[in-house]
RNA sequence: UGAGUAAGACAGACGAUCACGGCUCAAUUUGAGGUGAGGAAAGUCCGAGCACCACAGGGCAGGGUGCCGGGUAACACCCGGUGAAGGCGACUUCAAGGAAAGUGCAACAGAGAGAUACCGCCCGGUUUCGGGUAAGGAUGGAAAGGCGAGGUAAGAGCUCACCAACGGCAUGGCGACUUGUCCGUUCUGUAAACCCCACUCGGUGCAAGAUUGAAAUGAGAGCAUUCAAUAGUGGCCCGCUACGCUCUUUAUAAUCGCUUGAACGAUCCGGCAACGGCUCGUCUAGAUAGAUGAUCGUCCUUUGACAGAACUCGGCUUACGGCUUGCUCACCGU
RNA sequence: GUGGAUAUAGUUCAGUUGGCUAGAAUGCCAGAUUGUGGCUCUGGAGGUCGUGGGUUCAAGUCCCACUAUCCACC
């Protein structure tokens, strides 16, 4: 995954939780808004709830690697966040990323392939 | 065989495909090579390096350490001893200086908590009392060193034997201390109460700090052209340094610092040991929202414990998996 | 990274210089009052003083280590 598509500062993590929207599922907490670049920036949360810095660490590359097969179909002109869930340590591989894309597709984020 | 005790090393291994952080080479957005977490990276409890502020200065206040000798850059750490405590033992643990420098405290109980006489005992007197005494009783965690004999009106280290503690002297040891002498003395506990003594500690921390930029030549406040005020400067005072400076607010990017080091490995030498020395060899993460995942195959013993570097080292503490070896005790067999 | 605070009854807090049986409010339980409930009155229960060691005759209090929660600064 591309370093330029990450969402980095404190101040557009806060942004995107004023303003954004939200979905959820099980594993995951989808909050996305509205930004002024044209290109998608995607940012992982985790907090001290999942665990310690290893298992915390282990979430953020888990959530990395489901993820990045489907960057290049995601709509541009977004920050997007995905917020961690306890389960995420524990749950298949495959599963991180069905829900990943039900949740892009509820927000509308997804762009048709054809 | 079981229980215990001390020490040591390890931290799944190998291979395939697709991904991740530095580095090197090609090349110009891709490819190749090689490399990439720990014994605790953790807690942040100590000690240092390094950087800035005086070249880190003086005094008061405050903190830390506290048997002896050695090791170390330094330490509250380590090693070897001494003493005390625990354990049948191997062995382990100890904030282990000073209570005859001074002050405080010792609830309740008890007559009395470094000061006494309630019940007693003895003598005189004979309802009451005066004097002597501390053996016995009772209270308490602790009651004028313990126990026996002599002695006495009754008693008492008043005297003596044995023991204990403290001081002196001698002996061995660099020293803590040990052993002896019987010369002198009989002084409660608490210093993780204040305190005294000895040694020691300046402050802030890599978001330190350095360099190059950008942005308003922004806004507000303080002092003032000199003794000063303000800042560096921290709990206070002194001293030193700077001078159109300081504070608040708004805005804020990159590079260096950043990994070769009190480093690691091996032989030999010195030392009981911690550790030190000579020679040779090795290069071993350096990110900046922050690098190890996914899918399999084979093997051991299952889904493989605890757990992820953020300037760097030396310790301590805490979390945790199985393994090996020495020693001790108990039981059984020969 | 650095510094600081707190932990005591179900809940919110006291507990002074170590000392007698750790208190208060509220909540809970029982009884009285009422036709019933509330209010009110009376009585009662409820505590590993965060955990583990140590000092002391004696520790909620003093010392050390650990755990959890919260706060501040850059």
């Amino acid at each position: 995954m591309d370093r330029s598509y990450s969402l980095k500062r404190h101040k557009e993590f806060r942004y995107t939780y004023a303003r954004g929207r939200s979905h959820s599922m099980p594993l995951f907490t989808l909050v996305y808004a509205k930004s002024r670049n044209d290109s998608v920036r995607i940012g992982f949360s985790v907090s001290k709830r999942i665990g310690n810095a290893v298992q915390r660490n282990r979430a953020k590359r888990r959530m990395r690697a489901a993820l990045t097969p489907m960057v290049p179909r995601i709509s541009g002109g977004f920050n997007v966040i995905f917020v961690a869930k306890p389960d995420v340590l524990e749950a298949p591989f495959e599963d991180l990323g069905k829900q990943m894309e039900t949740l892009l597709r509820r927000a509308g984020l997804m762009r048709d392939e054809a």
